[in-house]
DNA sequence: CTTGACTCTATAGCCGACTGTAGACTTTAT
DNA sequence: ATAAAGTCTACAGTCGGCTATAGAGTCAAG
């Protein structure tokens, strides 16, 4: 029998079952301690965090808030408003609307992305590859369908050319 | 009368120039040079990049292939290969209809999430938010609907869980 | 009582595509 | 002649969400 076993109900646990069970990593859960996303209910005299049953549902919070599509910065913003005792819902809708705004954008961008893709290797297949070039990735795509790159990391937004 | 002008056919321009022309930033430029996309035809006496014509034709390959989402090390070895002589046309191609996959995955992706983000939003203006939890948002979504955030950075697999 | 599993803090690294900075040198315009 | 603008190298920083490492301390089982 287990200690996580012995006082699984109720109880306090060290951070490795909190891990197991919510099936978050032990690091990762330091490091959402980190961005004031989690709190430990207390230590031991040694100094091991130790998390009562309320850590899993703060915790499903988090996860279905990222499902939302808000950041970890935040996530812990409107943690700490509801620890104030604020419910502040009329900012959480504006960022979830505003992530539904970004979402169709990034959908539409991504279709157009995808067609003219299509349209290239269609092509090639079409009309197999030209000469001079290398494998007709040139000729494959008009300039006019030259764009920034979604969907890879790096900045989102390309910042704009600073003029000195 | 600038020398740019002067010289404007034909020529050797310096960075500035060819940063201009081609609306690529000069520190990107050197970038890509570091990550052996482009290279300069030449330095003068005092090590100053001069680059011709071909360098904008260099570069609209490397746009276009980010267009058709190639990372920059995947265009470098496009661009090595074809130094070497070869055309590496049948390895471009399944690039490219890789790329294509992970776009419909994407794609698919995505659009689940902004259905379960559409549904939690109706929810919410609906039934208004309900007690007790942080502006419904637990409520608004069911478990099953929990899935990684895709759209914003990070690590593009989760990456499984270490077994020791 | 030892061994191995667990935990601690602090810090650095990763991905991708840049962007920015410091400090020195060169070129161009007045 | 001088100042402004351009260029050089080398390297650190950005974004977001982790992941990994080092080195030390703690704890439970055999």
């Amino acid at each position: 029998m287990t200690p996580a076993e012995r006082d699984a109900r109720g109880s306090l646990r060290k951070i490795g079952e909190v891990a197991k069970r919510s099936d978050i990593a032990v690091e990762t859960l330091r490091f959402y301690e980190s961005r004031g996303l989690i709190e430990p209910a207390g230590r031991t005299a040694s100094g091991y965090r130790l998390y009562d049953d309320s850590v899993f549902e703060r915790l499903a919070f988090v996860k279905k808030s990222q499902a939302v599509g808000f950041t970890l910065d935040q996530i812990a913003w409107i943690i700490a408003e509801a620890r104030e005792g604020r419910r502040p819902c009329v900012e959480v809708r504006k960022m979830a609307r505003q992530r539904l705004n970004e979402l169709d954008e990034k959908l539409a961008e991504l279709r157009r992305y995808r067609r003219d893709l299509k349209r290239t290797l269609d092509a090639w297949d079409r009309e197999g590859v030209k000469e001079g070039m290398i494998c007709g990735l040139i000729e494959g795509l008009d300039a006019a369908a030259v764009r920034p790159l979604p969907g890879r990391s790096g900045r989102r937004q390309p910042a704009e050319r600073r003029k000195p």
